[in-house]
DNA sequence: TTGAAAGCGCTAACAT
DNA sequence: ATGTTAGCGCTTTCAA
């Protein structure tokens, strides 16, 4: 098969160009789930706990016993678990999870909820999955992802995932109101990030002091020398974006300064790199701003692509600062807030395990919402303010 | 609550420092997953199909049909369904999942297999992970994430995850051998990406075509007039990096030219920094190539990252362009060749639902090697080469 | 058109 | 120390 000039070595290889979206459809294949087929058990299928017993000449719930290790000394002798492991290591047997599922209501698995991570990852979501996947290999459980298209969706589709397919769910939430059908979620628990005060009280939520940070951060730049710093935040309306407005301005009131008014963007590169362009024209002939403070990595990154289309240069000519320091940030060696994000992930995990383990008789005791303190990361993008004062052309 | 000198809102509210790693732990909290719990059906119990069937006075089965819809017309009169419908929904009916599965033998849940996508996500990763997720959604599957500390766990944690608890799933190889325990694998269908012939057969693969698309780019490059095209690759022994190594030297004996040797990193931002310091280094004085062609998105950062230092412009002093176009890539408007990850998520999800649905009677009748074409994409630091040469300081 | 009954593979009370 | 028995909630023959 020749391509392009070159032969590809596999022969059953099938070329074909990425951007057709070619349906690789066989004949007879349904894309809804098939609901049919035969189930007679044949001699080629999974060995089951009863082939085992059988082979070890005991009964199931014995082997199950012995298999499972669970009232260790006393119930099995010694020589009988011997016995019932050497078969199912015989018979190389894996219990079914799915029956243990069912009889114990116990999936040993965490459901995540997000909206479509797509052709337009989101850095912030992502680094909370990091997290959770990791807490999860932790807990020794796995974790399933459920997607939303919009958040819309939610308040529908959340409760039907409440099913008992996973113990408790983690939901990351940049603004979610009450979910109407509350009935459900009260047999499983659910930890919510970011929910600031939206969501149901009964459950845990994660948040980080945005406020503080977008406060220590200004304050650290006032330290530097900064006088005029203008703060390109994330869209009004969402809580994280405006306490992050609320710390800036808190700065400036605890030094007496009187800030730049703050412009608001979309949460992503497009949003800063248009807004920062759109304010320079409004501003031409005044003052440049000696720093710009991004209300998120990508809202930063946007800023910079502007300010360096124009030829200036960072940090020499204006410092540019950002918040959340996700991995796109911290590829960029970009000064930040740093939000811990891998950390709530981790920690939603670790929270939502004691809610699930968490009996009727002994309640989850712990605390309802948990503010995690962001840190202040140095990085290249923040140097003494500029000199000579420059005005924007 | 005061800290950094500000309350707080929420009564209940804990702050704690995320860098402290503490343990937010209750006093009978066992990490391990909790074996035994009382079962005894209490009211609070979500209704179970028996319930709506007494409700809807009719048997199980008949209950069980009239909502699952299977056997349109014939089976059940439109009344009962009516009345099973009704019974169900004033109950709040929800079907359990779980015992669904042990029933039908399908989850429909496909299994996404990774390493860590931890601190440091990997961008392939992501990218891969983000259309397969999308690919599950249309399929109506949900995706649950099993992790691989590294990749030298696959042989044995791999098939015990062939166990029933998903339907099939997706492994990510960068480089992967035959599984020892190949025999469980039989039962699990999966689709693997990358696996470039590593992988036994019987299963379906993924992969991009590496040399073409690197082969594409330089002679794209050379229609630009660069001559002098630095290659910085991945690690020798990473198939996909040898072969774009190989349609680099292609492309230069296409036309005549003799390659600048390749210099070969890791795969990340460091590696392309500090490999493409120390190559300066040793060429000091010599001519500075025109361009440099990044193994992957995160060398080419890194190769920039350096250059950027040294006080060189992209382009105009030196073009950099990368390969595979992750979100790092696309948020830098970074020319490249654009490997379809997304896509090969998507279609992976796609064929391995195909595989599942296959029976035995009718196989699965697809190509078994999948090659997507890579594309080139143009972008900001690429350009026509600098008139005047460069000597490296 | 409907019902009764037998599993799916496992766990857990209750005997022995 | 081990076996018996009864579910978990659903699907699916097999009768009626």
């Amino acid at each position: 098969m020749k391509v392009n000039g070159h032969v590809c070595p596999v022969e059953l290889t099938v070329l074909q160009c990425a951007a057709s979206r070619h349906r690789l459809s066989v004949p007879n294949s349904t894309s809804k789930p098939d609901e049919s087929r035969p189930k007679t058990r044949r001699a080629g299928d999974a060995p089951t706990l009863a082939d085992v017993a059988r082979a070890a000449g005991v009964s199931k719930m014995t082997a199950s016993l012995a298999l499972n290790g669970s009232q260790n000394s006393v119930r099995v002798s010694a020589v009988t678990r011997e016995r019932v492991m050497a078969a199912a290591e015989q018979l190389r047997y894996r219990p079914n999870p799915i029956a243990r599922a069912l009889s114990s209501k116990r999936t040993n698995t965490i459901g995540f909820i997000t909206t479509l991570m797509g052709e337009k990852p989101n850095a912030y979501l992502l680094e909370v999955f990091g997290g959770v996947i990791q807490g999860a290999m932790a807990a020794q459980r796995t974790t399933t992802v459920f997607t939303l298209g919009s958040w819309d969706e939610a308040p529908t589709r959340i409760p039907a995932w409440c099913d008992g397919r996973v113990d408790g769910i983690i939901v990351l939430a940049p603004r979610l109101e009450d979910a109407e059908e509350a009935w459900l979620l009260e047999r499983t628990p659910i930890v919510t990030v970011h929910a600031s005060g939206n969501w149901r009280m009964g459950s845990v939520n994660f948040e980080a002091d945005d406020e503080a940070g977008a406060y220590e951060m200004v304050q650290r730049m006032f330290a530097l020398g900064h006088r005029n710093i203008l703060h390109v935040g994330g869209p009004v309306g969402f809580p994280s974006a405006d306490r992050r407005v609320e710390g800036y301005l808190r700065a400036h009131a605890a030094v007496g300064l009187t800030p730049t008014p703050v412009l608001r963007v979309p949460f992503n590169t497009a949003g800063g790199a248009e807004g920062m362009e759109d304010w320079l024209q409004r501003h031409r002939g005044q003052p440049l701003p000696e720093a710009v403070f991004g209300g998120s990595d990508a809202i930063a990154v946007g800023c910079m692509e502007t300010l360096e289309a124009r030829g200036l240069d960072i940090p020499r000519d204006i410092s540019v600062v950002s918040f959340d320091h996700t991995w796109l940030g911290r590829t960029l060696h970009m000064a930040a807030v740093r939000q811990p994000l891998h950390e709530m992930g981790q920690q939603a995990v670790e929270v939502l395990v004691q809610l699930i383990e968490a009996s009727g008789a002994e309640p989850y005791a712990g605390p309802r919402n948990i503010v995690l303190l962001p840190e202040i990361v140095m990085g290249r993008t923040l140097a003494e303010p500029h000199r000579a004062p420059l005005l924007i052309a």
